[in-house]
RNA sequence: GCGCUCGUAGCUCAACUGGAUAGAGUACUUGGCUUCGGACCAAGGGGUUGCAGGUUCGAAUCCUGCCGGGCGCACCA
């Protein structure tokens, strides 16, 4: 990486181990800059006076000549101007070679990590908090992986909860969700929303509910053959929109699978006394770590959501020989997580086990709730952008079949959808606004693609130009040139901080910024009129600059598309 | 009540985790296609970073106290 090496470079000039490197705020400033404060403060030293010396000495350094055009104090920091033939020379043909690979490192040192997320409820809406779960999760487990980690990413899908019992009890009682022509899976999500309504006021009907699932749960009679069936529907409904998002998972785990360990698991620990009986429930009395209680056993003897986890947490390491295994829950399970971990430790075990956070997704209205009917689903979250942007594309393409135009808008749909989550710091809650999603312009995933489609399509244009001769890097000395290859070669940095901190939205900010500056760039300068040398050179750069774009597309899991 | 969390331009969000004049998008006003794709670009106005203290060379960021929103705290997941 070029600007490893040069911060590199700068240290060992320095006689120095380690110097926190920034970027100016404006470009007049420098390229790079070294902030002397801690440095100053070690030695006795006016910060200013300092950098003034060092500007001084790296100046007068033969070793840094070919790097740097100039360097130089600034108050109390040290600012470096690089070449931009350096630059063009190294980074360019560096993204060139590397290819799809440009920005990969090794610092996960290959350790196997378990990445769980989407999570969904068979029996329940797919919604636009999952969609944010799955978009997230997603986007994190390639960051790891560009990161040097085996990553494994796995969902875990609870089949066997007492929402189940709910739907299936609606369901049997209100037939006109049997006829509908929606995918059964969707359907058994709106069925599940009534069924919570119609339950708040059928007190007969909880009593069914508890009969239901425990029917459920001793594997027998009519409801489990409806669970049988209905299960299937949800699942099915669920790879179907995995497959639109194009997500892929390594396994599947269903809590029916894991609910008979757990069972066993929570037997043991009542036996150690780490669970107790308390109100004809079984909990988990934590309150001396001042964790509260976590209910594990009804007082109807049905199991609750811990006791699959618990043994499904071991379940992990055991079968797939993890170092760490990462759990992407949103922020509310917080406590529930932190109560986990502590039944687990005390049982003698543990795990490397990480829960990711991120916050929910509420609506203007408020909090998204099936019971009250307030939610946006995937399907017609989805419906509605791929409809509008089914009309903005054919709008602009009256040339293209129906077939195609279907075909951009889906793509432009996931991109948009995924990018929407991704784009807010993963500490914020999303209120989402339909409306918002709606639009297309400033830092949407549809400026993005189409910056890149646009520069593409001169690269198309000038594929014979690229083909004779060596670029000469020389002639890349305009700013906006200058500006685009820093940005380019600060690529490895992005995802690999990125990466450590979990923030996609990092990739996200860099990629837009990147596209805002290709397209100034693409206002201002001929590429394809340009007088020979300059146009080889130029169509180098722009190549590069797609390459970089497609890479971090990619990791964001969005679509790359050639035309829109 | 206890705990966690957030509060930055009219609105939605950034700010490299303590550093330079707090930046983008959107909305508003104005300008730009005989020029590689106008889902674009340029310019302008818009801020006491909720309030008050403190820590230090330096605070949107850290500590304390208020104010306001959100979430979580025993049979939902």
């Amino acid at each position: 990486m070029t600007l490893e090496d040069i911060k590199f470079n700068i240290q060992k000039a320095l006689g120095v181990e380690s110097a926190l490197f920034s970027y100016p705020p404006r470009p007049e400033l420098g390229d790079l800059s070294l902030a002397c404060f801690e440095a100053a403060k070690t030695s006795r030293q006016n910060p200013a006076d300092l950098a003034k010396a060092w500007a001084g000495r790296l100046s007068a350094n033969k070793e840094l000549q070919p790097y740097f055009q100039e360097i130089r104090a600034v108050g109390p920091y040290l600012n470096f101007f690089i070449k931009s033939s350096y630059l063009a020379a190294q980074v360019l043909p560096a993204i060139r070679s590397a290819g799809d690979e440009y920005g990969r490192n090794q610092s996960g040192q290959a350790q196997k990590v378990m990445i769980e997320y989407s999570n969904g409820n068979t029996h329940k809406e797919y919604h636009v908090g999952h969609l944010r779960n799955i978009a997230y999760g997603d986007a994190v487990n390639r960051l790891l992986a560009k990161n040097g980690y085996q990553v494994i990413p796995v969902s875990y899908i609870n089949d066997f909860g007492i929402h189940v019992a709910k739907t299936l009890w609606n369901w049997q009682r209100d037939k006109v969700y049997a006829e509908r022509p929606e995918p059964k899976g969707y359907l058994l999500g709106r069925c599940y929303a009534k069924a919570t309504q119609a339950l708040a006021e059928n007190p007969a009907g909880k009593v069914a509910v508890a009969a239901i699932m425990q029917e459920i749960e001793g594997r027998r009679g009519a409801s489990y053959q409806l669970w049988l069936e209905t299960r299937r529907w949800s699942i099915d409904y669920f790879d179907s929109i995995y497959r639109e998002l194009g997500i892929k998972f390594t396994h599947i785990f269903y809590e029916n699978e894991v609910v008979d360990a757990g069972r066993k698991l929570v037997d043991e620990l009542l036996e150690k006394g780490i669970l107790v009986r308390s109100e004809g429930a079984i909990i988990a009395d934590l309150e001396p770590y001042g964790l509260g209680v976590l209910p594990i056993i009804r007082s109807d003897g049905t199991a609750l959501y811990p006791v699959a986890d618990l043994a499904l947490a071991s379940e992990k390491f055991r079968r797939y020989d993890i170092n760490q295994s990462i759990y992407v829950i949103d922020v509310r399970q917080s406590l529930y997580f932190k109560q986990l971990i502590k039944i687990l430790e005390l049982s003698g075990y543990r795990p490397a086990v990480r829960h990711l956070a991120y916050d929910f997704v509420t609506l203007p209205e408020g909090m998204m709730s099936s019971r009250t009917g307030n939610v946006i689903t995937y399907q017609e979250l989805r419906d509605k952008i791929f409809e509008k942007l089914t009309a903005e594309t054919a709008q602009r393409h009256r040339r293209w079949s129906e077939r195609r135009i279907k075909q951009v808008a889906f793509n432009l749909t996931v991109s948009t959808i995924k990018f929407e989550m991704l784009k807010i710091g993963a500490d914020k809650t999303i209120t989402f606004n339909i409306n918002e999603a709606l639009r297309f312009d400033g830092y949407t995933a549809c400026y993005l693609q189409y910056g890149y489609a646009r520069l593409r399509s001169i690269l198309r244009k000038g594929w014979l130009a690229r083909l004779f001769g060596r670029p000469d890097f020389t002639t890349l000395s305009v700013a906006k040139e200058k500006a685009l290859l820093l940005a380019l070669a600060r690529y490895p940095e992005v995802i690999a901080q990125a990466g450590t901190t979990y923030r996609p939205s990092e990739l996200t900010q860099y990629l837009f910024e990147l596209v805002q500056l290709s397209n100034d760039y693409y206002h201002e300068t001929n590429i394809l009129k340009a007088a020979s040398r300059e146009r080889r050179a130029r169509l180098a750069l722009i190549a590069a600059v797609t390459q970089v774009l497609q890479n971090g597309f990619t990791v964001l899991g969005l679509r790359i598309l050639e035309k829109m």
